[in-house]
DNA sequence: AAATTATACAACCGCCGCATT
DNA sequence: CAATGCGGCGGTTGTATAATT
């Protein structure tokens, strides 16, 4: 059964560990994971040496401290999918799911990222208050009958910008003009951040029919959970869902 | 300088969904 | 249909290092 395996080694890697799986990766490939330990000549299980791999050893892996823009895609998406680590870290090229994690726990936890899209929660950084709620990912409801979506050929000139960027790897992001990422937004905003957008002038590249007089409540109820995907509190469906995840 | 506390992050654990038998 | 094994995920812990007292 899982976990137990007697016998097998635990705790840091050393170098000379490493080396036998990086060698016996680069010669056989990923996969395989219960084969690894054994003809890699590793005393390991296989968890660890999967998470070893996938953690640290991976080339592709980028080291470093996160960048401003990293940063604020992880809150963003964080505020959307809540703690789907490696649904955000799928969208920064070459993070792990456990940097992000570990990230998000150690440097944004405690501070009220959250509130960074809610115009309601928002606090003056001199709030006494501003470094000390934890305000949770909002419930977000979408479904073919409500979200707001662009129009196709909005997703279209995005998704080529995305493509001829040079300082966006991924060709996954909606990008407007500046390069800012901004799919997120579009696709799923509420109707407290339309408003928010129609306050500021934010509403030119938005559809805001499809909202209609719907309360969150209503739409709740609207939903058709036989043509929903379940993401946590958040309610995909097909169409969305490849936005986010390819 | 030593002791204590806080922080960062690597690693483990238990659980889940899926495929196979 | 149930049992089993696998890859993968998120929550949590352990520990090395940095910062503070």
């Amino acid at each position: 059964m899982e976990g137990s395996s007697a016998g097998v080694r635990k705790g840091a890697w050393t170098e000379e560990e490493d080396i036998l799986l990086k060698k016996y990766i680069e010669k056989h490939g990923e996969g395989n994971w219960h084969q690894v330990s054994s003809k890699a000549g590793l005393n390991r299980c296989r968890k660890s040496c999967r998470l070893r791999w996938v953690n640290y050893l991976n080339p592709n892996i980028k080291r470093g401290a996160f960048e401003d823009d990293e940063v604020d895609l992880i809150i963003r998406l964080h505020n959307l999918l809540g703690n789907k680590w490696s649904l955000i870290a799928g969208r920064l090229p070459g993070r792990t799911a456990n940097d992000v994690k570990n990230y998000y726990n150690t440097h944004l936890l405690k501070k009220n990222v959250d509130r960074s899209f809610d115009p309601d929660l928002r606090l003056n950084p001199s709030d006494p208050k501003f470094n000390t709620k934890v305000i949770k990912p909002r419930p977000q409801i979408l479904s073919k009958k409500n979200f707001v979506i662009c129009s196709d050929e909005y997703m279209k000139i995005n998704t080529m910008a995305a493509a001829e960027s040079t300082s966006t790897p991924t060709s996954n992001n909606f990008l407007d003009e500046n390069g800012e990422i901004m799919w997120w937004e579009n696709l799923m905003m509420n109707e407290d951040e339309v408003d928010y957008h129609q306050q500021q002038g934010l509403t030119d590249d938005i559809d805001l029919s499809v909202l209609g007089e719907q309360t969150a409540n209503e739409k709740l109820e609207a939903i058709d959970e036989d043509n929903c995907d379940t993401l946590g509190e958040l309610y995909l469906d097909d169409e969305l869902w490849n936005v986010i995840d390819p």
